[in-house]
DNA sequence: TGCCAAACCGAACGTTCGTACTATTATTCG
DNA sequence: CGAATAATAGTACGAACGTTCGGTTTGGCA
Protein backbone atom coordinates (compact mmCIF):
# COMPACT_ATOMS: atom_id res chain seq x y z
CA UNK A 1 0.00 0.00 0.00
CA UNK A 2 1.64 3.41 -1.30
CA UNK A 3 1.80 6.62 0.77
CA UNK A 4 -1.39 8.32 -1.15
CA UNK A 5 -3.56 4.69 -0.53
CA UNK A 6 -2.66 5.21 3.80
CA UNK A 7 -3.25 8.72 3.83
CA UNK A 8 -6.51 8.17 1.98
CA UNK A 9 -7.36 5.67 4.57
CA UNK A 10 -6.63 7.95 7.29
CA UNK A 11 -8.83 10.73 5.54
CA UNK A 12 -11.76 8.18 5.18
CA UNK A 13 -12.04 6.84 8.80
CA UNK A 14 -11.81 9.74 10.62
CA UNK A 15 -14.24 11.06 7.65
CA UNK A 16 -16.81 8.25 8.57
CA UNK A 17 -15.90 9.11 12.21
CA UNK A 18 -17.12 13.23 11.66
CA UNK A 19 -20.00 12.03 9.53
CA UNK A 20 -21.35 9.78 12.28
CA UNK A 21 -21.35 13.32 14.61
CA UNK A 22 -22.63 15.80 12.34
CA UNK A 23 -23.93 14.22 9.12
CA UNK A 24 -22.65 13.79 5.42
CA UNK A 25 -23.50 17.23 4.84
CA UNK A 26 -21.72 18.46 8.40
CA UNK A 27 -18.45 16.96 7.17
CA UNK A 28 -16.50 19.78 5.74
CA UNK A 29 -13.06 19.27 3.77
CA UNK A 30 -11.36 22.09 5.64
CA UNK A 31 -12.11 20.33 9.07
CA UNK A 32 -11.34 17.49 7.94
CA UNK A 33 -7.77 19.03 7.10
CA UNK A 34 -6.95 20.45 10.30
CA UNK A 35 -7.75 17.52 11.82
CA UNK A 36 -5.58 15.53 9.84
CA UNK A 37 -3.34 18.25 9.71
CA UNK A 38 -3.02 18.36 6.02
CA UNK A 39 -4.10 21.24 3.63
CA UNK A 40 -7.36 21.48 2.56
CA UNK A 41 -6.20 21.25 -1.41
CA UNK A 42 -3.74 18.27 -0.67
CA UNK A 43 -7.10 16.42 1.17
CA UNK A 44 -9.23 17.69 -1.54
CA UNK A 45 -7.02 15.90 -5.04
CA UNK A 46 -7.53 12.50 -2.98
CA UNK A 47 -10.90 12.90 -4.66
CA UNK A 48 -12.22 14.99 -7.04
CA UNK A 49 -15.46 16.14 -5.81
CA UNK A 50 -17.17 16.12 -1.98
CA UNK A 51 -19.54 13.53 -3.20
CA UNK A 52 -17.25 11.12 -3.82
CA UNK A 53 -15.92 11.73 -0.35
CA UNK A 54 -18.99 11.05 1.14
CA UNK A 55 -19.53 8.16 -1.05
CA UNK A 56 -15.89 6.65 0.06
CA UNK A 57 -16.39 7.46 3.05
CA UNK A 58 -20.11 5.51 2.82
CA UNK A 59 -17.67 2.69 1.12
CA UNK A 60 -15.13 2.84 3.93
CA UNK A 61 -17.93 2.45 6.59
CA UNK A 62 -19.66 -0.34 4.96
CA UNK A 63 -16.65 -2.45 4.78
CA UNK A 64 -16.15 -2.21 8.41
CA UNK A 65 -19.63 -3.38 9.12
CA UNK A 66 -19.26 -6.30 6.97
CA UNK A 67 -16.11 -7.13 8.62
CA UNK A 68 -16.94 -6.84 12.34
CA UNK A 69 -20.69 -7.32 12.16
CA UNK A 70 -21.79 -9.40 9.24
CA UNK A 71 -18.84 -12.13 8.65
CA UNK A 72 -18.61 -12.74 11.76
CA UNK A 73 -22.29 -13.61 12.23
CA UNK A 74 -22.13 -15.31 8.71
CA UNK A 75 -19.89 -17.67 10.84
CA UNK A 76 -22.35 -18.85 13.48
CA UNK A 77 -24.47 -22.32 13.32
CA UNK A 78 -27.36 -22.32 10.91
CA UNK A 79 -30.75 -21.27 12.36
CA UNK A 80 -31.97 -19.34 15.42
CA UNK A 81 -28.27 -19.07 16.21
CA UNK A 82 -26.93 -16.77 13.54
CA UNK A 83 -30.16 -14.57 13.61
CA UNK A 84 -29.51 -13.89 16.89
CA UNK A 85 -25.78 -13.41 16.01
CA UNK A 86 -26.76 -11.03 13.68
CA UNK A 87 -28.17 -9.11 16.32
CA UNK A 88 -25.70 -9.17 19.01
CA UNK A 89 -23.00 -8.66 16.53
CA UNK A 90 -24.91 -5.31 15.79
CA UNK A 91 -25.29 -4.32 19.00
CA UNK A 92 -21.69 -4.38 19.46
CA UNK A 93 -21.07 -2.96 16.50
CA UNK A 94 -21.06 0.60 17.20
CA UNK A 95 -18.41 -0.17 19.58
CA UNK A 96 -16.23 -2.39 17.77
CA UNK A 97 -16.46 -0.26 14.45
CA UNK A 98 -13.92 2.01 15.59
CA UNK A 99 -15.71 4.87 15.45
CA UNK A 100 -17.42 7.16 17.96
CA UNK A 101 -20.48 8.35 18.04
CA UNK A 102 -22.85 5.18 17.51
CA UNK A 103 -23.70 4.01 14.05
CA UNK A 104 -23.01 5.60 10.48
CA UNK A 105 -25.93 4.21 8.61
CA UNK A 106 -28.37 5.39 11.24
CA UNK A 107 -26.78 8.87 11.75
CA UNK A 108 -27.06 9.47 7.82
CA UNK A 109 -30.08 8.18 7.15
CA UNK A 110 -32.29 10.72 8.25
CA UNK A 111 -30.46 13.51 6.27
CA UNK A 112 -30.14 11.38 3.38
CA UNK A 113 -34.19 9.96 3.18
CA UNK A 114 -34.92 13.56 0.89
CA UNK A 115 -32.02 14.32 -0.95
CA UNK A 116 -31.67 12.76 -3.97
CA UNK A 117 -28.26 11.05 -5.60
CA UNK A 118 -25.52 8.85 -5.72
CA UNK A 119 -24.99 9.13 -2.06
CA UNK A 120 -28.49 8.31 -1.10
CA UNK A 121 -28.98 5.60 -3.48
CA UNK A 122 -25.98 3.91 -1.86
CA UNK A 123 -27.32 3.82 1.35
CA UNK A 124 -30.36 2.63 -0.03
CA UNK A 125 -28.65 -0.56 -1.34
CA UNK A 126 -26.26 -0.89 1.71
CA UNK A 127 -29.63 -1.21 3.92
CA UNK A 128 -31.61 -3.62 1.73
CA UNK A 129 -29.08 -5.89 1.88
CA UNK A 130 -28.75 -6.13 5.41
CA UNK A 131 -32.24 -6.44 5.56
CA UNK A 132 -32.18 -9.04 3.39
CA UNK A 133 -29.15 -10.93 4.97
CA UNK A 134 -31.59 -10.52 8.46
CA UNK A 135 -34.47 -12.09 6.22
CA UNK A 136 -32.56 -14.81 4.78
CA UNK A 137 -31.08 -15.69 8.13
CA UNK A 138 -34.99 -16.47 8.93
CA UNK A 139 -35.46 -18.23 5.93
CA UNK A 140 -32.91 -20.60 7.15
CA UNK A 141 -33.96 -21.02 10.55
CA UNK A 142 -37.55 -21.92 9.30
CA UNK A 143 -35.98 -24.51 7.26
CA UNK A 144 -34.03 -25.71 9.92
CA UNK A 145 -36.92 -25.94 12.05
CA UNK A 146 -36.02 -23.69 14.28
CA UNK A 147 -39.13 -21.25 13.55
CA UNK A 148 -42.20 -21.46 12.64
CA UNK A 149 -43.26 -22.22 8.73
CA UNK A 150 -45.79 -18.93 9.21
CA UNK A 151 -42.80 -16.51 10.30
CA UNK A 152 -42.95 -13.46 7.46
CA UNK A 153 -39.08 -13.50 7.04
CA UNK A 154 -39.22 -9.73 5.89
CA UNK A 155 -41.63 -8.74 9.08
CA UNK A 156 -39.46 -10.26 10.88
CA UNK A 157 -36.15 -8.12 9.34
CA UNK A 158 -38.62 -4.95 9.65
CA UNK A 159 -39.26 -5.61 13.22
CA UNK A 160 -35.81 -6.47 14.50
CA UNK A 161 -34.45 -3.03 12.41
CA UNK A 162 -37.13 -1.59 14.48
CA UNK A 163 -35.42 -2.25 17.90
CA UNK A 164 -31.89 -1.48 16.22
CA UNK A 165 -33.32 2.22 15.69
CA UNK A 166 -34.87 2.40 18.56
CA UNK A 167 -32.02 1.14 20.68
CA UNK A 168 -29.68 3.85 19.06
CA UNK A 169 -32.50 6.83 19.59
CA UNK A 170 -32.41 5.67 23.40
CA UNK A 171 -28.46 5.21 23.27
CA UNK A 172 -27.55 8.08 21.55
CA UNK A 173 -30.26 11.20 22.08
CA UNK A 174 -31.81 9.78 25.24
CA UNK A 175 -28.62 8.80 27.12
CA UNK A 176 -30.87 5.60 28.57
CA UNK A 177 -28.12 3.49 30.10
CA UNK A 178 -30.87 0.55 30.08
CA UNK A 179 -31.44 0.32 26.30
CA UNK A 180 -29.57 -2.47 25.92
CA UNK A 181 -31.68 -4.39 27.89
CA UNK A 182 -34.56 -3.18 26.54
CA UNK A 183 -33.24 -3.93 23.11
CA UNK A 184 -32.21 -7.69 24.35
CA UNK A 185 -35.69 -8.12 25.88
CA UNK A 186 -37.50 -6.98 22.69
CA UNK A 187 -35.39 -9.33 20.77
CA UNK A 188 -36.20 -12.29 22.78
CA UNK A 189 -39.78 -11.94 22.68
CA UNK A 190 -39.57 -11.66 18.87
CA UNK A 191 -37.39 -14.76 19.26
CA UNK A 192 -40.62 -15.90 21.68
CA UNK A 193 -42.88 -15.71 18.73
CA UNK A 194 -41.07 -16.69 15.77
CA UNK A 195 -40.26 -20.49 17.64
CA UNK A 196 -42.07 -23.15 17.04
CA UNK A 197 -44.45 -24.03 19.92
CA UNK A 198 -43.42 -27.09 21.64
CA UNK B 1 -52.87 39.01 16.03
CA UNK B 2 -50.78 41.96 15.11
CA UNK B 3 -48.65 41.61 11.64
CA UNK B 4 -45.90 40.88 13.08
CA UNK B 5 -47.32 37.66 15.06
CA UNK B 6 -48.37 36.48 11.41
CA UNK B 7 -45.58 36.57 9.54
CA UNK B 8 -43.59 35.05 12.22
CA UNK B 9 -46.47 32.11 12.43
CA UNK B 10 -45.62 31.75 8.99
CA UNK B 11 -41.93 31.67 8.80
CA UNK B 12 -42.14 28.81 11.64
CA UNK B 13 -44.13 27.01 9.42
CA UNK B 14 -41.56 26.90 6.79
CA UNK B 15 -39.10 26.52 8.57
CA UNK B 16 -40.44 23.56 10.00
CA UNK B 17 -41.09 22.14 6.43
CA UNK B 18 -37.73 22.70 5.98
CA UNK B 19 -35.83 21.23 8.83
CA UNK B 20 -37.72 18.54 8.27
CA UNK B 21 -36.27 17.90 4.97
CA UNK B 22 -32.60 19.48 4.98
CA UNK B 23 -32.04 19.48 9.32
CA UNK B 24 -31.95 22.45 11.45
CA UNK B 25 -28.93 22.89 10.66
CA UNK B 26 -29.44 22.40 6.54
CA UNK B 27 -32.02 24.91 7.78
CA UNK B 28 -30.70 28.83 6.59
CA UNK B 29 -31.39 32.24 6.78
CA UNK B 30 -31.08 33.04 3.38
CA UNK B 31 -33.34 29.92 2.07
CA UNK B 32 -36.41 30.64 4.31
CA UNK B 33 -36.20 34.39 3.69
CA UNK B 34 -36.60 33.69 -0.56
CA UNK B 35 -38.75 31.22 -0.61
CA UNK B 36 -41.37 34.11 1.79
CA UNK B 37 -40.18 36.56 -0.12
CA UNK B 38 -38.71 37.99 2.63
CA UNK B 39 -35.34 39.89 3.17
CA UNK B 40 -32.70 37.91 4.90
CA UNK B 41 -32.58 40.75 7.32
CA UNK B 42 -36.22 41.65 8.07
CA UNK B 43 -36.51 37.89 8.36
CA UNK B 44 -34.10 37.38 11.43
CA UNK B 45 -34.98 40.61 13.12
CA UNK B 46 -37.72 38.12 13.94
CA UNK B 47 -35.51 36.24 16.21
CA UNK B 48 -32.28 37.30 17.67
CA UNK B 49 -30.05 33.81 16.69
CA UNK B 50 -30.19 31.24 14.57
CA UNK B 51 -30.92 29.47 17.32
CA UNK B 52 -33.54 30.82 18.43
CA UNK B 53 -35.09 30.07 15.18
CA UNK B 54 -34.28 26.65 15.44
CA UNK B 55 -35.97 26.18 19.25
CA UNK B 56 -39.26 28.26 18.07
CA UNK B 57 -39.40 26.14 14.86
CA UNK B 58 -38.83 22.77 17.30
CA UNK B 59 -42.02 24.55 19.56
CA UNK B 60 -44.30 25.22 16.27
CA UNK B 61 -43.69 21.45 15.11
CA UNK B 62 -44.42 20.26 19.01
CA UNK B 63 -47.43 22.49 19.11
CA UNK B 64 -48.63 21.22 15.85
CA UNK B 65 -47.66 17.31 16.81
CA UNK B 66 -49.85 17.82 20.67
CA UNK B 67 -52.79 19.02 18.50
CA UNK B 68 -52.71 16.73 15.89
CA UNK B 69 -51.37 13.04 17.39
CA UNK B 70 -51.62 13.88 21.26
CA UNK B 71 -54.86 15.43 21.92
CA UNK B 72 -57.15 13.82 20.15
CA UNK B 73 -55.73 10.25 20.96
CA UNK B 74 -56.40 11.13 25.02
CA UNK B 75 -60.38 11.89 24.11
CA UNK B 76 -59.77 7.62 22.86
CA UNK B 77 -61.89 5.98 26.17
CA UNK B 78 -59.20 5.62 28.65
CA UNK B 79 -57.24 1.77 28.23
CA UNK B 80 -56.37 -0.27 25.55
CA UNK B 81 -58.35 2.18 22.64
CA UNK B 82 -56.48 5.01 24.02
CA UNK B 83 -52.97 3.12 23.63
CA UNK B 84 -54.36 2.19 20.18
CA UNK B 85 -54.93 5.88 19.43
CA UNK B 86 -51.86 6.92 20.16
CA UNK B 87 -50.53 4.72 17.30
CA UNK B 88 -53.01 5.51 14.79
CA UNK B 89 -52.36 9.08 15.14
CA UNK B 90 -49.19 8.90 15.10
CA UNK B 91 -48.99 7.04 12.25
CA UNK B 92 -51.25 9.54 10.70
CA UNK B 93 -49.53 12.82 11.80
CA UNK B 94 -46.98 13.29 9.09
CA UNK B 95 -49.53 13.81 6.53
CA UNK B 96 -52.47 15.45 8.84
CA UNK B 97 -49.41 17.96 10.49
CA UNK B 98 -49.42 20.35 7.44
CA UNK B 99 -45.87 19.88 6.76
CA UNK B 100 -44.14 17.61 4.13
CA UNK B 101 -41.23 15.33 4.18
CA UNK B 102 -42.10 13.03 7.44
CA UNK B 103 -42.06 13.37 10.90
CA UNK B 104 -40.33 16.50 12.20
CA UNK B 105 -38.58 15.28 15.73
CA UNK B 106 -37.02 11.87 14.10
CA UNK B 107 -35.90 13.89 11.20
CA UNK B 108 -33.85 16.32 13.34
CA UNK B 109 -32.79 13.52 16.44
CA UNK B 110 -29.93 11.89 14.62
CA UNK B 111 -28.53 15.21 13.78
CA UNK B 112 -29.17 16.76 17.51
CA UNK B 113 -27.69 13.67 19.39
CA UNK B 114 -23.81 14.56 19.58
CA UNK B 115 -24.95 18.45 19.59
CA UNK B 116 -25.08 19.61 22.58
CA UNK B 117 -26.70 22.78 24.00
CA UNK B 118 -30.51 23.87 24.66
CA UNK B 119 -31.99 22.64 20.92
CA UNK B 120 -31.20 19.00 22.02
CA UNK B 121 -32.53 19.15 25.66
CA UNK B 122 -35.72 20.63 24.45
CA UNK B 123 -36.03 17.52 22.01
CA UNK B 124 -35.03 15.58 24.67
CA UNK B 125 -37.68 16.78 26.80
CA UNK B 126 -40.48 16.35 24.04
CA UNK B 127 -39.30 12.73 23.43
CA UNK B 128 -39.56 11.88 26.87
CA UNK B 129 -43.34 13.86 27.05
CA UNK B 130 -43.97 11.71 24.18
CA UNK B 131 -42.51 8.59 25.51
CA UNK B 132 -44.03 9.06 29.16
CA UNK B 133 -47.32 9.81 27.29
CA UNK B 134 -47.47 6.31 25.76
CA UNK B 135 -46.25 4.29 28.82
CA UNK B 136 -49.15 6.26 30.77
CA UNK B 137 -52.27 5.18 28.72
CA UNK B 138 -50.39 1.62 28.89
CA UNK B 139 -50.40 2.02 32.74
CA UNK B 140 -54.09 2.93 32.24
CA UNK B 141 -54.63 0.05 30.39
CA UNK B 142 -53.42 -2.43 33.21
CA UNK B 143 -55.29 -0.55 35.82
CA UNK B 144 -58.51 -1.02 33.66
CA UNK B 145 -57.78 -4.66 33.26
CA UNK B 146 -57.25 -4.98 29.52
CA UNK B 147 -53.24 -5.51 29.74
CA UNK B 148 -52.10 -7.89 31.80
CA UNK B 149 -50.19 -6.71 35.43
CA UNK B 150 -47.07 -7.87 33.95
CA UNK B 151 -46.52 -5.57 31.65
CA UNK B 152 -43.84 -3.13 32.09
CA UNK B 153 -44.74 0.76 30.51
CA UNK B 154 -41.85 1.82 29.67
CA UNK B 155 -40.78 -1.51 27.54
CA UNK B 156 -43.90 -1.20 25.68
CA UNK B 157 -43.13 2.42 24.91
CA UNK B 158 -39.87 1.16 24.00
CA UNK B 159 -41.19 -0.99 21.31
CA UNK B 160 -43.76 0.98 20.28
CA UNK B 161 -41.13 3.79 19.54
CA UNK B 162 -39.25 1.05 17.62
CA UNK B 163 -41.88 0.49 15.32
CA UNK B 164 -42.55 4.55 14.69
CA UNK B 165 -39.26 4.67 13.78
CA UNK B 166 -38.65 1.93 11.47
CA UNK B 167 -41.99 3.09 9.91
CA UNK B 168 -40.72 6.37 8.87
CA UNK B 169 -37.38 4.77 7.94
CA UNK B 170 -38.86 2.29 5.34
CA UNK B 171 -41.20 4.87 4.44
CA UNK B 172 -39.13 7.69 4.04
CA UNK B 173 -35.85 5.77 2.75
CA UNK B 174 -36.89 3.34 1.42
CA UNK B 175 -40.35 4.38 -0.18
CA UNK B 176 -41.81 1.43 0.68
CA UNK B 177 -45.55 1.04 0.43
CA UNK B 178 -45.84 -1.45 2.72
CA UNK B 179 -43.98 0.41 5.59
CA UNK B 180 -47.66 1.09 7.45
CA UNK B 181 -49.12 -2.46 7.01
CA UNK B 182 -46.13 -4.19 8.65
CA UNK B 183 -46.19 -1.31 11.17
CA UNK B 184 -49.39 -2.37 12.28
CA UNK B 185 -48.98 -6.14 12.27
CA UNK B 186 -45.86 -5.09 14.51
CA UNK B 187 -48.01 -3.12 17.11
CA UNK B 188 -51.06 -5.99 17.07
CA UNK B 189 -48.62 -8.52 17.93
CA UNK B 190 -47.23 -6.08 20.85
CA UNK B 191 -50.78 -5.71 22.06
CA UNK B 192 -51.90 -9.11 21.68
CA UNK B 193 -48.36 -9.92 24.02
CA UNK B 194 -49.75 -7.51 26.54
CA UNK B 195 -53.45 -8.55 26.64
CA UNK B 196 -54.49 -10.51 29.44
CA UNK B 197 -54.71 -14.38 28.45
CA UNK B 198 -58.22 -15.27 27.84
C1' DT C 1 22.48 8.95 -7.56
C1' DG C 2 19.17 11.13 -10.66
C1' DC C 3 14.71 11.51 -12.37
C1' DC C 4 9.73 11.36 -12.81
C1' DA C 5 5.59 10.97 -11.06
C1' DA C 6 2.88 11.09 -7.06
C1' DA C 7 1.69 13.66 -3.05
C1' DC C 8 0.97 17.76 -0.97
C1' DC C 9 0.82 22.86 -0.16
C1' DG C 10 -0.61 28.00 -0.55
C1' DA C 11 -3.29 31.25 -2.33
C1' DA C 12 -7.23 32.67 -4.47
C1' DC C 13 -11.91 32.14 -6.75
C1' DG C 14 -16.96 33.14 -6.17
C1' DT C 15 -20.67 32.06 -3.05
C1' DT C 16 -23.15 31.58 1.07
C1' DC C 17 -23.34 31.53 5.88
C1' DG C 18 -25.02 34.16 10.44
C1' DT C 19 -25.15 38.58 12.25
C1' DA C 20 -24.84 43.84 12.94
C1' DC C 21 -25.96 48.16 11.78
C1' DT C 22 -28.88 52.01 9.73
C1' DA C 23 -32.65 53.50 6.99
C1' DT C 24 -37.23 53.19 5.26
C1' DT C 25 -41.81 51.73 5.01
C1' DA C 26 -46.34 49.98 7.46
C1' DT C 27 -49.29 49.64 11.05
C1' DT C 28 -51.44 50.86 15.17
C1' DC C 29 -53.33 54.14 18.47
C1' DG C 30 -54.32 58.63 20.93
C1' DC D 1 -55.02 62.74 11.06
C1' DG D 2 -50.57 62.64 12.98
C1' DA D 3 -47.20 60.65 15.98
C1' DA D 4 -45.12 56.68 17.88
C1' DT D 5 -43.90 52.20 17.21
C1' DA D 6 -43.45 47.97 14.91
C1' DA D 7 -41.95 45.62 10.76
C1' DT D 8 -39.16 45.12 6.96
C1' DA D 9 -35.38 46.38 3.71
C1' DG D 10 -30.56 47.47 2.42
C1' DT D 11 -25.92 47.07 2.96
C1' DA D 12 -21.92 45.39 4.87
C1' DC D 13 -18.89 42.42 7.75
C1' DG D 14 -15.74 38.37 8.53
C1' DA D 15 -15.68 33.60 8.22
C1' DA D 16 -16.24 29.24 6.00
C1' DC D 17 -17.77 26.67 2.12
C1' DG D 18 -16.22 23.62 -2.26
C1' DT D 19 -13.18 24.01 -5.90
C1' DT D 20 -9.24 25.40 -9.08
C1' DC D 21 -4.52 26.10 -10.30
C1' DG D 22 0.44 26.58 -10.26
C1' DG D 23 4.17 25.51 -7.60
C1' DT D 24 6.98 22.71 -4.15
C1' DT D 25 8.24 18.72 -1.72
C1' DT D 26 8.64 13.85 -1.44
C1' DG D 27 8.94 8.83 -2.46
C1' DG D 28 10.04 4.86 -5.47
C1' DC D 29 12.48 3.03 -9.23
C1' DA D 30 16.20 2.87 -13.13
Amino acid sequence: MGKGELTRQSILKHAASLATEVGLDGLTIGRLADDLGLSKSGLFAHFQSKELLQLAAMEFAAQRFIDTAVKPSLSAPRGEPRVKAFFENWLAWPKKSGLPAGCFFIAVATELDDQPGPVRDRLVQLQRDWLDAIAQGVRIAVSEGHFRKDVDPDQFAYETYGIMLVTHHFTRLLRDPKADTRARKAFESLLAKSRKPT
